[in-house]
DNA sequence: TGAACATATGAACAGTTGCTCATATATGAA
DNA sequence: TTCATATATGAGCAACTGTTCATATGTTCA
């Protein structure tokens, strides 16, 4: 009963109680972490950020963007439900038609930073 | 063979042949749009993000980061590889014991401009 | 009406991801 | 050397993701 003092046998104990306590009071919360993985995990697609990236430079509609990118309709349009759910794209319809658009302003802002940051780590 | 003109019957034709041409004449690079969403997936995980919110308050040893998230050593592991590969921690040992750190000042500006989004869309 | 077309969507399937478990490696202490 | 501890890592598995395929919805035009 001397080395296995509890049930652990594997984890590893905590070294600096100061720094973990310090930490857990300032965490982030639970619910904000989790939105915002979801947030980012939309831009962790190829697709997705093709699809971002072609509506920064215009406007375009579905069929559009599926012969810019060379994918199918259906992709397409199952990932701007996606980017549509996340608030990042909106539309507008204009008879058979719907136009796409983006959303939200913050998109370039990040896509500048992922560049900065792939483009210093080489 | 009047309908049917060729073999595409589920795909659907370019509308507006200008934006088309335009809009892929601008189009990001296939390996840079690849890079980037390497990138933002690690954005994507909320034990990747708890981690990365845990190394901008303090640095941290493994261990200690198991406990603040109450995973186990063995993930945060994994996943500090992971971190470590994409150049977005970096550590530094002192005996047993391994420090890892933030090596990247992208990591706050993206993280901020996730929140910002997340808090305005509600 | 009904044909043609633009877009959306559900189901299914293959590929990926993140965890656990077991074990390996590395360092310090005895 | 041997033990204890801190960290790393490979294999396996369950859950998730992105695509395709088939079909549905909605709109225009004849």
């Amino acid at each position: 009963m001397s080395k296995h003092d509890d049930i652990e046998n594997i984890k590893c104990n905590v070294i600096h109680e100061d720094v973990v306590e310090r930490v857990s009071n300032k965490m982030i919360e639970p619910d904000t972490v989790g939105d915002l993985a979801e947030f980012f995990k939309v831009f962790g697609d190829s697709t997705r950020l093709k699809i971002l990236y072609a509506l920064s430079l215009s406007e375009m509609c579905v069929c559009d963007i599926a012969a810019v990118l060379g994918t199918s309709q259906s992709a397409i349009s199952h990932q701007l439900k996606m980017l549509r759910q996340m608030r990042l794209v909106k539309y507008r319809r204009e008879g058979r038609v719907i136009y796409y658009s983006h959303d939200d302003e913050h998109i370039t802002q990040i896509f500048r930073k992922g560049l900065e940051h792939i483009n210093e780590k080489k």
